[in-house]
DNA sequence: ATGATTCTAGAATACGCGTTCTATTTGATC
DNA sequence: GATCAAATAGAACGCGTATTCTAGAATCAT
């Protein structure tokens, strides 16, 4: 081997996702992301072929460890529980992990790529967006009996819409979200989910995990 | 005078809230609102001393409208029946007026305006915060008794973030909200309502208006 | 008619961006 | 030690941006 590098694909998706989270993805120049490393800007086209690229893969990286924690609590048993626990999920999340939280709810996927997905990643967006919805499905067919789109807006109005609505005050001010939240989103979240279609009463832990 | 204007700053002002409405605020570049006009770009440097100041009034002039609307809806009596009209309020609003909408509720004020406000627009920004603020506080008060932030934390969570956070991904996705979506609201505000703390139970329509 | 004034018109400037190009250095292999 | 591939290093390019500058056209008061 010729040379060993000296600025790992690692250290540049760490600089660049630390500018995106702090500033917004904007600020996350090319220029700025080598000026942090101390590195020229030329090196970094020698690991990413675009800033489409990097900064796809800042995003979508954040998004996947988002998505996979977030389908697992959603997917235990028995499924109204579950659906609590997801939007209380979500308030935690915000604090366990406040750069991945800025990055994925202050902005929006077109800051970060501008048109559409570079074909390096677009296999793993598709796959990522077939997670999120069919975890969204089958929460809905397990809770309501039927996936169709009421259903299925209903659902992802308590378990996504309303805590992100409570955080996203508190992201923006750069505060951790307050205790109150928690109540006040489960609350909530309660709210809405009694108004979805519940097909046949199930008896109480019939399918508990 | 001198020489009719052929381009007054209503029309300016027009077209760079529809370019912005349509595309986000940093599509209406000063070339781009001369195009859309069939102007040249120096044009619009005599009406306005900059692109911060032009697009910020873009902003304001929507923030000022909506918060106008909005605040007299939530300063009716009874306010509890008040608090979910407002909910309601924005979730209507959203489908009569989809680009105020789309500049409000899609967009931040930093995306239109990068750093501070200008001088020329400082003191009408600082009014609407004001109003805004001290909208939500008075109907704070006569809801509570009290004003403390955790009580205006949950009231804003009932009529500002839970209909937003309904209303947004039909605003990314360009669609009207769907009739749907108003029961859910009111659902979920009147739940949030619910958790705040309530001082002296009050006869119904005591002070009604 | 003349002239002052305020606009249109559009080229020119300076800057920051993503990207490419041309060295130059490095370090394992022959 | 010579070789060569892969990395660093940083200047250079093309483009789009906000803004400014210079010129010309229009309109009202005189």
């Amino acid at each position: 081997m010729p040379r060993q590098a000296a600025f790992h694909p690692h250290l540049i998706l760490d600089a660049a996702s630390r500018l995106a989270a702090r500033d917004g993805p904007a600020a996350a120049t090319i220029a700025r992301i080598a000026g942090e490393l101390g590195a020229p800007t030329g090196s970094i086209y020698h690991r990413f072929p675009s800033r489409d690229v990097l900064l796809g893969e800042v995003w979508l990286g954040a998004a996947e460890t988002f998505q996979r924690d977030f389908g697992s609590v959603l997917a235990r048993d028995p499924v109204h529980d579950a659906a609590l626990a997801a939007a209380g999920f979500v308030v935690e999340r915000v604090r366990r992990r406040p750069d991945e939280a800025r990055l994925l709810m202050l902005h929006r996927r077109e800051d970060f790529l501008g048109g559409e997905w570079p074909e390096a990643l677009a296999s793993r967006a598709q796959a990522l967006r077939r997670d999120a919805d069919e975890g969204l499905r089958s929460a809905c067919r397990r809770l309501c009996g039927t996936d169709d789109a009421a259903a299925q807006r209903g659902l992802r109005f308590a378990v996504v819409d309303v805590p992100l609505a409570a955080v996203l005050p508190h992201l923006r001010a750069g505060e951790v979200p307050p205790p109150l939240l928690d109540g006040l989103v489960i609350a909530t979240a309660r709210a809405a989910l009694a108004t979805l279609p519940a097909p046949r009463r199930r008896r109480r832990g019939a399918r508990g995990a």
